[in-house]
DNA sequence: GCTGTACAATGAGAATTTTAGTAGTCGAAG
DNA sequence: CTTCGACTACTAAAATTCTCATTGTACAGC
């Protein structure tokens, strides 16, 4: 489940992010419409959350141009104002849903988890992808039919590379998502670190090494 | 037992929700139509309790959606005209009993036990889990077979828990449930507070600590 | 095939973040 | 005025994440 929030108040995306994480969404954060629209010309988004106060132009707007890139997307909108008009605006462009600042997180879910199911995706309860299953209501892994601990670092990233199987993901996509603000292009020792102790997990667990390495590129997550 | 109140009038919503949770029932509120059709959609609800004269739009209406949603939910209509006309649809769209304003909530209560009994909940008086036992009727806790006190917060804490059980709740959520007006985006250290008495009464009880610590995210009640 | 360079993996420990624990304040109820 | 529960502030402990130095590996050019 890819979701994509857009929201200029660094500390209002980065809790949402961080939130929608625990709740075991992909999801990107963008802090303009710029950012914005390069996401959704990248990635594929089941929804949108679209906070349209930005500094940088008509929200509105912005929706138009999201709309045009991925149709099919959900679009919740967040605002500060509870005008009558905007709301109207909004839904008119295709918004699914829409949301008054301030708000409760678990709101913020709740119409996010109606959006997905109006459009058929009744929130999967388990992934499986070879030897891997995930309960993702507990939060639990099972290699090989063996609980095993993930810590939030190693399990976001498992969900990432699931989310993405059999796609080659690049480096820099892997510090994006899970390091939104305060990435340093200077090195991927950190990713390298977490991909090692990924591995040394399935090992332990004699499960298949799924994740290739693509010299000079990033990872591919594939059976076999 | 987990009930959804849909009540447009805020003083009101807050009123029963005090109510029902002094009764023991996991309770949430909608103010809207559209709040309500939400939380339908996330969570399994064993009784509905809807105000059919809220502002935006009919009630009549959102009966309809709700039953789509969750067919097996009781459901109580209340409303401030004693017309029979909307009795009577009411009953027809498949609600189990009816209520005008202004009500007892006593008189609620009765209802609520009435319709949960119809429908096989016979007046759910114990709860269990593990070395726990609950009298509902009392408020009552066993910590194996001896009575131990919990304060309404502890008791509070605890029903989630049960009745969340064997999921991961995030701290998030526990907040949003718990603090509904004014959580604001501080410290949880509030919460580790209550865990920790929750966990102390366990321990002085020796029973087991089916709280298990999920670093990072929040807190998971199971078996084993 | 050999060699050099850039990239990737590894292991250990420092730094940071998160949680537990302790003590104490505040305010409401009696 | 006293008691009790709810919450806060602070300290300690635990766990995770990140850094860094080092080692190993793939690729390209010769």
């Amino acid at each position: 489940m890819r979701i994509l929030v857009v929201e200029d108040e660094p500390k209002l995306l980065k809790s949402i992010l961080e939130f929608l994480k625990t709740e075991d969404y992909i999801c990107d954060g963008a802090l303009s419409y710029r950012e914005a629209t390069d996401h959704v010309s990248t990635y594929n988004y089941d929804c949108l959350i679209v906070d349209i106060t930005l500094g940088d132009g008509s929200g509105l707007e912005l929706i138009k141009i999201l709309k045009l890139y991925k149709s099919e997307a959900g679009i919740i909108i967040i605002s500060a104002k509870d005008s009558l008009e905007d709301k109207i605006h909004g839904l008119e462009l295709g918004s699914d849903d829409y949301l008054t600042k301030p708000f409760h997180l678990s709101e913020l879910n709740a119409r996010l988890r109606a959006v997905l199911r109006r459009k058929n995706y009744h929130g999967q309860e388990n992934l499986k992808f070879g030897e891997i299953r995930i309960e993702l209501s507990r939060k639990a892994v099972y290699l090989k039919e063996t609980e095993v601990y993930f810590t939030p670092k190693e399990y976001e990233l498992l969900l990432f590379f699931i989310a993405n199987q059999n796609k080659v993901v690049t480096k820099t996509s892997i510090a994006d998502h899970m390091w939104e603000d305060e990435y340093s292009f200077g090195s991927y020792d950190f990713i390298y670190s977490h991909i090692k102790n990924l591995r040394k997990k399935f090992e332990d667990s004699a499960c298949p090494d799924y994740l290739k390495t693509i010299y000079g590129i990033g990872y591919k997550f594939e059976l076999a």
